[in-house]
DNA sequence: AAATATTTTTAGATTCATCTAAAAATTAAT
DNA sequence: ATTAATTTTTAGATGAATCTAAAAATATTT
């Protein structure tokens, strides 16, 4: 498998959970910053090797084969992210790009090994889960705090956007994994939400409001 | 730099302590097992980019940037291989091929916070000196055990070969970095040696002698 | 339902790293 | 110093992944 097909599964993965009927030909290309054409071609591969259903113009989804491959990469991306932060030092913002190129190392023995020296961790440095050796996923039933009632106290597990502004914007107001939050008010007119961390209040967006996962 | 320009950097550094008047085309070639042909192209395309001094017939040697490049290169891969081995658990037979592709991991900030993690060590898992971050390198004064006169004792230091049958050969027979060796006897005829090892003797061929560093 | 807009695919070209086969230069042998 | 052998380079082709531009299919709007 190259790099190239890994990426291409990877995101259609990605994409499969948010749009369940179909992966569209211009989201990949969105997603990987190329052209529709050059997904077109990749599709076709793709398919020969039958790790996606593809049917001109129908948009694609991942065979079970596909799903386990996409799976497999999606673990060593988060598992290097782990081994990042805790080992190396790495803030939450610096580790994406550097994992985008760990996940391709090839073998078995290393991410499984890596797996074992980082304690076999459920979750990533931005809350999302790693997938074990066989493709199986813990989910947890995380929710965004926009949609969380006023007066309740969470606590931060996830975020959805992973962006470096994001994430920089949550370090500038002191919010990672496990920061205790209390909402309390909600705006109508525009979702904006005031909460409150460790005794101090803050006004957050309804941008902001929509990418953040608490439990 | 490509992932390919890196290979043939650090193939042509590691030819150059050999033959340091210059490394020949067809030398290239066997050690990155491609053709004659591809090495000329690709030798080309480095010294468009003041990578290697190239004169068409005349072989090739490193300019100081492309040496400089040609040892980050080595310091990522025996620095990974430290890892691999002191935390991972790899056996030393078992790092290169890993750290042939983890050597192509782009990131500056890795590289160091990993030399960090590992206490800046000197040497990889086979004696080999690792450069720092600058491109400097400690050397000692090793000798292959076939240069060693009868009765001296010395200490293991490293291996010249690293292939995983001669790793392998020295597993079996307890020889370690750090193991200490008596040079018994020396055969004129053929230069097998006879060595005593942890109070046992063994008798080791001529090729073994001169492909294993003492101190 | 026809016209328009959007999405997707095809056809053909480009770049990188490689190859084969043949030509040119260098080195070794007689 | 020729001849022969070896090494290196050139010329042209290939496969992977990409691109542009145009054609085809699907979706949306009037």
């Amino acid at each position: 498998m190259t790099t190239s097909e890994e990426n291409y599964l990877k995101v259609i993965y990605h994409l499969s959970n948010l749009s369940p009927k179909g992966v569209n030909t211009n989201a990949i290309a969105a997603m990987l910053d190329t052209k529709a054409s050059s997904v077109t071609d990749m599709l076709k591969k793709l398919s020969e090797k039958d790790w996606i259903h593809y049917q001109k113009y129908q948009g694609v989804s991942l065979t079970d084969k596909g799903k386990l491959n996409a799976k497999i990469i999606v673990r060593k991306h988060r598992l290097w992210e782990v081994f990042l932060v805790e080992k190396l030092g790495f803030a939450w913002d610096e580790v994406h790009e550097v994992a985008e190129e760990l996940e391709h190392i090839k073998s078995e023995k290393l991410i499984n090994q890596l797996d074992q020296y980082l304690n076999f961790p459920s979750f990533d440095p931005h809350g999302d889960p790693i997938p074990n050796a066989n493709g199986e996923i813990i989910k947890i039933e995380k929710q965004l705090i926009s949609e969380i009632e006023v007066g309740r106290t969470i606590t931060c597990v996830g975020v959805k956007d992973t962006s470096v502004d994001f994430l920089q914007y949550l370090n500038k107001q002191n919010i990672s994994l496990g920061t205790k939050i209390k909402v309390l008010e909600k705006e109508p007119f525009d979702g904006t939400l005031k909460i409150e961390i460790n005794n101090s209040v803050l006004v957050i967006s309804d941008k902001i409001a929509n990418n953040l996962y608490v439990k």
